[in-house]
This record gives structure tokens, sequence and C-alpha cells, in this order.
DNA sequence: TATGCACCCTGTAGCAACTACAGGGTCAAG
DNA sequence: CTTGACCCTGTAGTTGCTACAGGGTGCATA
């Protein structure tokens, strides 16, 4: 199939095929006589794989790793359990953070009553982090 | 003050400092003889605000805004109000899609039973959309 | 007096993970 | 025979920094 095709199979930016190949993260495909990109359906799954894994939140390199364990089926499973472990313990960091900035930004949001800029308790919150209940970032 | 002082006193990288007024969000302090960067009271706070809003997660364009209103203490503060409530929002979403998927990271990681890449249900899993129980992204 | 060291300067390039052109070639339908 | 959809390469932009390279300044110590 052709990259059009690839795109509309996978959701795919046809652009960010072609950035998948530059870097090494797809093979680069056999080309038709008009030196188009002709895919595989082998090519189709590793696209599928990499773009689920980016929606997963997983990065470049970590899918480069997840890539070579699944290319070689004799390979031990627990790295890629490592990966999605450490991946996963990451997530719920980034959740506990995002929840405690929430809870910031809601306490700075409620105290705002309207008026002018010289009263607003949003613009005073954000100027003197004292005014922060617990820590952030 | 002194840039490194800056630095010092509000926790910011003295590249980024720079770099803060390269894009125009901290004013050009006055020099000294010597060409060294001098900063007054007035160039910490402002940083302190910059800095305390990135760490609530605002971006530069926001801070700009935000900027612009506490400049202008007549300003309407309801536009203050705006940009943290609708930020607040998508720190909200953001919370909900990482909270979908630490539950299919824990799906996947949970099937791990060790063993060989071939069996394994991580790599099965990102490889194909179809084991999710909820969308994700 | 020299010299070492911490500090400052400018300008440019790098990071992640794309995205968006510019400027060109290919191919099938009407 | 031309219109339009598609494809190609190569480069530059995005966000928010961070990291040099290659130089100057200022003060304390040997």
């Amino acid at each position: 199939m052709k990259i059009g095709e690839l795109s509309r199979a996978t959701g795919t930016n046809i652009e960010t095929i072609r950035y998948y190949e530059r870097i090494g993260l797809l093979p680069a495909p056999d080309r038709t006589a008009a030196n188009y990109r002709s895919y595989s359906d082998a090519h189709r799954s590793r696209l599928s794989f990499v773009r689920h894994s980016r929606e997963l939140g997983f990065t470049i390199e970590e899918i480069r790793s997840l890539l070579d364990l699944s290319d070689d089926p004799a390979r031990d499973c627990a790295a890629a359990d490592r990966i999605a472990t450490a991946h996963l313990e990451q997530v719920e960091q980034k959740i506990e953070q995002l929840a405690r900035l929430r809870d910031e930004l809601t306490r700075i949001v409620g105290r705002c009553r309207g008026g002018i800029a010289a009263d607003c308790r949003v613009i005073e919150a954000l100027g003197d982090h004292r005014h922060c209940e617990s820590p952030h970032v």
C-alpha cells in the first residue's frame, strides 16, 4: 500500500510516517517505479504498535526497546514488563502532580470576585508563592 | 543584583533568565560598566510571577497575557480569571486522560507472567488496540 | 605582579516528537 | 491536455528551555 493508505489505515499523519522512517523506527519500505513508498502488512502492524505505544505515552526510545524485544521472540519478556511498569509509575506520579496543581488552581480561581486587576486575587496568587497551600511541581 | 543572585533568589537557571529577556517576558535590565545585567526588585518579583505561573503549568503566552493584566491595574480582572479557569479545565482533562491511560497500563502490566517475548502479553497488547478496554488519548 | 577562579557576556545549536512548508515529480480521469 | 490528487526530498518551525564555545571582568591570594 502507498503512504496515504497506510496513513488512513493507522490514523497517522503522512509526515509522521516519513519521520519514523528517518529516525529508524520504521524500516524503509520498497519503492515503486515512480519512487513511491510501498508498504506491507508487516509495516502496518509495526506502525500500529508504535502509534498505540505513543498513545499510551511511551517515548520513542522506550518504543525502540519494545520493538527490539518483539523482533526477537526468544528474548526475555521481563524487560518489556520493566519498561511498562516504569512507565506506569511515571504516569502515576504525573497524575499526583497534576492533582496538586489542580487543587492549587481551584483555590486561586475560586478567589476571583471580579473587579479590577489591582485587586485580582488570581494575579496576586500567581505573584506570590506564599499563597500556596502545598508545594507543586 | 547580578544575574547569578537573581538566579539563586528565584531558583531560576541563568540561561532561562536570559531566555525570558530574549523573548520579551522580562524587560531588559540596566547594565553595569562591565556590561553585566543589573536587576531591581521589580525584576525579581516579575520573574517570581513567571516561574510560579510556569510551575502551575501556564504557557508562556498565557503568562504574557497575565503579565499584561497585572501591568495595568485598571484592567478587568475577569480576563485573568478566564485564563486561569481555562487552564484549570485543561489540567482536569489531562488528569482524566492520564487516569484512563494508567488503567490501561495497569491492565497490560498485570498480564505479564514472565517468560519469553513471543508469549509476552505486554508486547501483544501494545501491538493491538483491540485489547484495550476504553479509548485513550 | 601574576594568576587563578568565579562570574559575566554573546551567539548558536541541541532536545522531543512532530508539523509545515517549498518546490518539484507522477498518474488517472474527463 | 490539463486538472487534481497524490507522492517525493529537504529544510525550518514549534515549546520551553538547556548546553556549549569562545571570549571578557573582577577580586583574592602566592
